[in-house]
DNA sequence: AACTATTGATACCTAATAAGTATGGAATTG
DNA sequence: CAATTCCATACTTATTAGGTATCAATAGTT
């Protein structure tokens, strides 16, 4: 017995007429008429009863054909499962991050994954938060890790953490007593910013900070990514604000990191995903990219 | 695909190992590797890894072994299924039935039948009680319907229902004023029994209805059914004594039935059989011969 | 009532495919 | 390091599915 054979059957059931049934499999009738009686010599069983130039079902036959069809949609339902079991674990993730992201937190749990989906394909993205929400919502990125706020109501944002801000200025040897005198010395420093059409809530918050000190920054460079501002600063052109987290991940450059007091402003980093995207990649990236941080 | 496709999954997913699953299969190792390929090229999914001569299955070959194991479970299950319906629908049933039954009633019940089990073939055995319960015994009758008592632990007696007698005299327009008359009659006359070698205790309580009516009744002939003993009374050859039941079935005949009275003697008629036959076609035909009796 | 058309079954033939053998490349085992 | 074993692939053979022709029986049409 073959899924042919119970494919013939099922079908000369539905049509109870051999000729309309083989023209509805495509074969000639004769082979048909020899393939059901193929399957009732095997079952030993009359499946059809033939009087008249009429097919009917037998009693054995109106049975097996409830079973048959049962056999056949969960057959169908098996493949099409296995398919999405395979697609979700043998396809693509793509991840968006913005340059200040501490990569070796991603990398950790990127590695952890490959123990979980070891055909998965990881596309990474260093791209700012704005770039990264249009990708999202047109389904180029399958999650992003990106800054507040996310002004798209067809993503599913999740908070990964708040991080304050910190100085940076060249690695002068200089130290300040007060945060006013650090601030006279900003005042009369070179700043270098990030691009405000990538993160501009992010711009404002920096605007905000240097307010709250006392000075409006004189902004000589802009750059879109955390590595260039550093890079720069470290060369002795100018100075900036950045979120405090790189403290840690850039701790080796020759710059120096000044925490600032009494200034309630930070900024709020999120994942961003559709909740439409059922991928069990991302799922479970979300579920553990989150856990790690705690 | 074909279940010899999935037949051949299942059982390198049970082997995790080509050449042993072959084996098992009864083919050689090469037609096998194809087959899983063509199978996973068809789905488009990889059911196993092959890694360092070590084949394990992926989580969507583990998910559809589950499937795939269900599968052939229904198909097995389907199969016994409709084989157990084409047996109990198609076979034999042979029923015995002593000569007094009313036939008319079994005709009934059989008609019927036809209509519920189209491709059952009914033997009919007109055999005395003894006969039958040995052949019931034997497996040689699925069902006999006889006198009580039935001395056998293997069978199973239901009641039908209880049987007076009358008494059978030719049509000689004789009329008898009182019980004494009838049996002085009867005295004198030549009786026709059953041979009591087929219904020993049908015969016992005929002796009892004559001893009770005063006389002991002087047995010329005897025969081994009821047409033949109401045949031979037509012709005038003797009396006997019959069940009240045959008054309806033979009111036809040249003879007189006489209504006894004061003689509390009955025998009771019975369907045994085996309790270990489960045909279904014998379970409707208790059931409905049983309750077309009511 | 006679004739024609249609049905499912069977015989014979051809095309397609399953399975066999030989062998390769890579890894394991002794 | 050599021998063995594993699964995959190439080529060949055996088996089987499907085709055509036709039969016997019945239904439908005239």
């Amino acid at each position: 017995m073959e899924l042919r054979h119970l494919l013939y059957f099922k079908t000369v059931a539905e049509e109870l007429h051999f000729r309309n049934a083989a023209l509805k499999l495509f074969i000639s009738q004769p082979p048909l008429s020899r393939q059901i009686k193929e399957l009732e010599d095997e079952l030993g069983v009359l499946l059809f009863t033939r009087k008249n130039k009429r097919v009917s079902l037998t009693d054995a036959g109106a049975y097996f054909k409830v079973e048959v069809d049962a056999i056949f949609a969960r057959l169908e339902e098996s493949k099409s499962i296995v398919q999405q079991i395979h697609k979700s674990e043998s396809g693509e993730l793509k991840i968006g991050y913005i340059s200040s992201v501490y990569q070796s937190h991603l990398a950790d749990v990127l590695i952890a994954m490959r123990d979980v989906f070891p055909h998965i394909k990881t596309n990474l993205f260093e791209i700012p938060t704005l770039t990264q929400i249009k990708a999202l919502e047109q389904g180029n990125l399958d999650v992003g890790i990106l800054r507040a706020p996310v002004h798209s109501d067809q993503l599913t944002v999740q908070t990964l953490f708040f991080d304050p801000f910190i100085v940076v200025i060249p690695a002068s040897g200089l130290t300040f007593n007060t945060q006013a005198e650090l601030a006279a010395y900003l005042k009369n420093s070179p700043f270098i910013f990030f691009n405000k059409d990538f993160a501009p809530s992010y711009n404002d918050k920096l605007i905000e900070i240097c307010g709250r000190m006392g000075f409006k920054p004189t902004i000589v460079h802009e750059a879109n990514n955390v590595h260039s501002i550093l890079q720069l600063i470290e060369a002795g052109l100018g100075v900036s604000i950045l979120p405090y987290s790189l403290k840690r991940q850039y701790g080796n450059l020759k710059v120096s990191y000044i925490e600032l007091e009494n200034i309630p402003v930070n900024t709020e980093v999120v994942l961003a995903y559709k909740p439409t995207n059922k991928s069990a990649a991302l799922r479970w990236f979300i579920e553990n990219y989150l856990s790690e941080l705690e």
